[in-house]
DNA sequence: TTTTTATCGTTAGGAATCCTAACTATACTT
DNA sequence: AAGTATAGTTAGGATTCCTAACGATAAAAA
């Protein structure tokens, strides 16, 4: 048990546990990135969360059902969130004629700029980004990419839009760039995307 | 305005926009593990967060004030979060005599057992990093330990307790390794520390 | 067509998060 | 001895986040 690749004292002493736990350290500034923002404009985390949404995604996104599964939540929090949102006059609910339960969610011209300024609440985490070299930057993006593919394989992340879970995608082999079937074009490493708007989920069949 | 670094098209389409929305979409399954461990043992995120703090962390860094920095909170939140695990009998306060005001606390057999358990609730993120290579993995740390330093700079951060922060460390330069004078040896990039128990802050002046 | 089943979002109730502000008690300063 | 600083608590409030039960609509099965 002792050398378990899972103990303590390799979660503490390995390399892997180190950078388990600067992600974790880096975890938490999001959330104090987030509280921070949202005591300016009353905005709780979520409420932001939504709102930067819907700054970025199409109608077919915009729904409670879609929202909560992209966060990780219920539906009933979503909807509490929204509520709350709407009240402020930062969205509008536009009901659709062909399923009357469902609604998607506009920003109201206030709402879009509250959005828009939140949305740069991460430029602290950017700027020493900035600062790596290119090679460094695309190391980091594909380590991250493939810790992304796994907790989305084990169920812990449901949703996302990577290239490298698209169907339109071709993996880079030796010699061989990555390539989307979509857009008919390679893509240099630095090119993939975390959230494409034309994602479509490999379905194993 | 249109090339100012932090502008929305940026965000999105630049390399260091997809690292951010990487690294955003990991803390997101930080948050997800927290909770799914949580329900298992009835316990709410900080409350696990700091049961597994007091597993590692000696009697100076016991104390509601430090924990309550080190998770970027009130005392507040930290002592309604403490007096929910006294309740539960996972923790006992001990006051000393040279201070009655604050007390240090400890795991109870009950909480040590629950801390173990639950302190593994990274290792969904710990397994895709083991496949990394080296280079890699050294590589991934650096980055990650830059990022860190830099939040911690600008306050978003306020306690941690790495290598490059401490008084004891000197940096690599070319043909050099990273130094602690602590322990007298010189370091591998593998072995920086991300949460040293022997960390002396650097005191400018 | 009618019934059943599935889906969309809401509400209700509850424990916990997280804050600010005011408070008690102890310790340190002068 | 008085004033100031620090440790932790409490109270009050908005929000998070859950589960469970609930209406309403839509889709599938009978």
């Amino acid at each position: 048990m002792d050398n378990s690749p899972f103990d303590l004292a390799h979660q503490n002493k390995s390399i892997e546990g180190r950078i388990v736990a600067a992600l974790e350290r880096i975890s938490q500034a999001f959330r104090v990135l987030l509280w921070n923002e949202g005591k300016e404009f009353s905005l709780s985390p979520i409420q932001i969360q939504i709102l930067i949404f819907l700054l970025h995604h199409s109608d077919e996104k915009r729904k409670v059902s879609y929202v909560a599964d992209e966060f990780n939540m219920t539906k009933a929090t979503v909807s509490d969130a929204v509520k709350s949102l709407e009240e402020k006059g930062l969205i509008k609910k536009t009901y659709e004629k062909r399923d009357t339960r469902s609604y998607v969610m506009h920003l109201t011209k206030k709402g879009h700029g509250i959005a828009a300024k939140t949305s740069l609440f991460t430029k602290e985490l950017q700027m020493p980004i900035d600062k790596l070299n290119s090679d460094d930057k695309e190391n980091l993006l594909l380590s991250l990419i493939g810790i992304i593919q796994h907790l989305n394989k084990s169920g812990i992340i449901t949703i996302q839009r990577m290239c490298v879970t698209c169907s339109h995608y071709r993996p880079a082999n030796k010699n061989q760039e990555h390539f989307c079937r979509l857009l008919n074009t390679s893509l240099e490493t630095s090119e993939l995307r975390i959230d494409c708007p034309e994602h479509e989920l490999i379905v194993n069949g």
